[in-house]
DNA sequence: GCCAACGTTGGC
DNA sequence: GCCAACGTTGGC
């Protein structure tokens, strides 16, 4: 079981239209950067991660999880391009912001704060533990 | 809305 | 294979 951190800025796919989709869940299409996608392919079913409204909001609003494995993102004609599907879990109690993050020497080695720009980032088990904490879900991880 | 950081593209 | 130019991301 790995976990992952998923990017979006809420004005285009926020975590409610995430919940919206339900059980069937939704393409995490439009990723177009070979990390991400390594990221994505890398997935197994089940696989849980956080989902982070960037732009605006700068907090991990819930958990979602994979629920179908890498494949052509129908977006493109680009056979480069892959992307799961994920699913809505649960809502933070009470979301964690970049800045608390930030302020947490646990969470110094994040790549959410060392390489900002990654839109599907890894989160090692400790990280996971730390930030489920900090929202509020004392029994994840 | 600005700008720094980063990734990609394309000419050489 | 280098590197300048360009485009995009995302925090501020």
């Amino acid at each position: 079981m790995q976990y992952w951190l998923f990017k979006s800025e809420p004005f285009k796919f926020s975590w409610d239209m995430l919940k919206a989709k339900g059980e069937t869940g939704e393409e995490w299409d439009g990723v177009r950067n070979y990390q991400a996608r390594n990221n994505m392919r890398a997935m197994e079913i089940g696989d849980r991660g956080f989902f982070y409204h960037s732009n605006k909001g700068l907090e991990v609003v819930g958990i979602a999880e994979v629920c179908a494995l890498a494949h052509p993102d129908s977006t493109t004609d680009d056979p480069r391009w892959e992307c799961v599907d994920i699913r809505a879990v649960k809502d933070m109690p009470k979301p964690v912001s970049l800045d608390d993050v930030k302020v947490n020497p646990k969470l110094a080695e994040m790549v959410l704060v060392n390489n900002s720009r990654l839109s599907v980032q890894p989160v090692q088990a400790d990280e996971w533990a730390e930030i489920c904490r900090m929202g509020g879900l004392k029994n994840e991880a």
